[in-house]
DNA sequence: GTCATATGTGACAACGTTGTCAATTTGCAT
DNA sequence: ATGCAAATTGACAACGTTGTCACATATGAC
């Protein structure tokens, strides 16, 4: 029976009902004895506290949602990880809410599924989080929420978050692959609707100012963060007349896109051509040669975001905080080949 | 106001909570004008049924859990994406519940899930879904469970349960390399708690009894379904004196690490050596070349099990279902080149 | 028109927990 | 001992929903 009640153990302990609730709630003003009854007759028991009356009498809930809507496995798998860490940590739950953040009803299906489920808030993954209108939406709902988004400093903009300095990290990338003596640099935009991908593409454009490497329109092609687009771009760069001697694609999965065609047009990476990626997925880890790249930390991210929202609904100051990308150099990268 | 309750909606639509409540779950016996002027007070007040109250009345539940303990996000990704789309269509929630599958108390601490969090089932996904033991505790928990596993066929071992076919999958893309004219095969078995792996293993063993291909102990080697093992594997297999001209790959991880130790050993892919995974995770597709692989339908069988998890709660009779994975050819595959 | 039957509706309790507030016990200074 | 504040405990209601059962109304057969 895995269906011992608050009722039976107060009569195991020979307490109240309210008594055996002070000792679970780590209320104060119980007797050191008490407690201790109630205690073993909870584990004598086994009594597991019902979440569901608890957050039905109780206005606080003991579950977040996580909200996501992107196609990258990596990614995800490490913002649940994270989330999951600190909500575990803190004795939540957690309710993942893949979607579609170009739903028009957006807001008020998150709203149906705060009430519904009792989430007491939200963690929001990019592209979402960074839509600013959906989240007016969702502050006048009075719902509880944190972001995860990109941006080069701390935004004040009065939606607490976590960002991330992609900008910076993509300067590291761009200047990295200066030094090694690459001026011909092309670089393939992420996806429109994340503000990751402008984000990056200034670092990329910043370095190149501050190093006095002339910026050229024809190295530059958007995209959208899929491999594909990857492989499609890489194919235009080098077919230039003067192709690139280096590409820095905007996520992992460009870079993928990049290395394969560098392959079918029989180049060798990165002796004709340097590749950096943006992510540190394990992907960069097991292609040939390993990608460059930039470690974003995703998990520990996830897990502050979450941290920080269950401090926010227990009432506390949450402190936006930043988290910067670093640099990993591998073997995608080396210096140009000397022109003949 | 997200806040209406059953109360509000009666009082406006002038019934009384129990016929608010009849309407809600469709019950009959609410006679037509009755039920339209419920659904429009619904409608105004925008009430949504509070699942913690309904679940703690009733005692059904409109939950159930995803259970597992995969490194592979690809896998992970896929099976949440499959559990989830059964869920939304029953109007269930979906509690997901990464674990670790060695844990000494798994029985207990997934009877504690359950109960907390008032799950009407789980669904398990390998290799928790294969230990007979953790079952059978489970099953005296009087849990309600679906697996996910590997196996030839129906088990009927009294366990509900979807399985995929792998022995099938295997046999498949190791006659596929004996029709190429591959005679030295190697084979990377995979993580020994799976059942799959000796699944996928007696495949490539049967294929090569039936096509008559002498099987070699020194070209099977063990593993752990990981692109390190199967870099290391592979080396080892290039340095013997009588090298393989085919390696499989457990899945598609492995076989990403025996790409890269063919590359290492300056091997071309696939006209040097032809390299198979399993799986048909994406990596498949954006490796270069291409990956030759077992197309696997995750997500299809993850939906299959929760929808038969929740048929099973309602009562209903529940049949096992088998799948069958499909070859996919792609580039790294390729007749032996001609010995000299 | 009467009765039996089906259909629709509502009053009330219950699910397992916590909040409120009052009752009881304890500790300590007198 | 006595009084008084503080600490500890318990009785009871409440959260929002559904199950039970009884009542009211409509339907149909005689």
């Amino acid at each position: 029976m895995g269906t011992a009640t608050i009722r039976d153990v107060a009569k195991q302990a020979r307490v109240s009902l309210k008594t055996v609730s002070r000792v679970i709630n780590h209320e104060g003003s119980v007797r050191e004895e008490t407690r201790d009854r109630v205690m073993r007759a909870i584990e004598q028991l086994d009594y597991r506290p019902d979440l569901s009356a608890r957050s039905l009498r109780s206005a606080k809930s003991y579950a977040i949602g996580l909200v996501y809507d992107n196609p990258n496995p990596y990614y995800i798998i490490a913002v649940q990880q994270g989330a999951l860490a600190a909500c575990r940590e803190m004795g939540f739950g957690l309710q993942i809410h893949p979607c579609d953040s170009s739903g028009p009803r957006l807001a008020e299906e998150l709203r149906d599924l705060a009430h519904r489920s009792r989430l007491a808030g939200l963690v929001l993954a990019p592209p979402m989080s960074e839509r600013m209108g959906l989240l007016r939406e969702l502050a006048a709902f009075n719902i509880p929420l944190v972001r995860i988004i990109s941006a080069a400093g701390d935004p004040h903009d009065g939606f607490p978050c976590v960002f991330v300095d992609d900008r910076d990290a993509a300067y590291a990338i761009t200047a990295y692959l200066i030094q090694l003596g690459h001026v011909r640099i092309g670089f393939l935009w992420g996806g429109k609707q994340h503000r990751s991908s402008p984000e990056r593409y200034k670092g990329y454009e910043k370095a190149l100012e501050d190093y006095g490497v002339p910026r050229s329109d024809e190295l530059i092609l958007e995209g959208d963060y899929s491999f594909d687009d990857g492989f499609r771009g890489a194919r235009r760069l080098l077919g230039l007349a003067e192709p690139p001697t280096a590409i820095f694609g905007s996520n992992d999965e460009i870079a993928a896109g990049v290395l394969a065609a560098a392959r079918a047009a029989g180049l060798h990476v990165p002796y004709d051509l340097s590749v950096a990626g943006f992510e540190d997925s394990p992907f960069s880890r097991h292609s040939w040669p390993s990608l460059t790249t930039s470690r974003q930390r995703t998990e520990e991210i996830a897990e502050h975001a979450a941290r920080l929202l269950i401090a926010q609904i227990h009432g506390g100051d949450v402190e936006n905080e930043g988290f910067s990308p670093e640099l990993v150099v591998r073997g995608s990268t080396a210096p140009p080949r000397p022109r003949p």
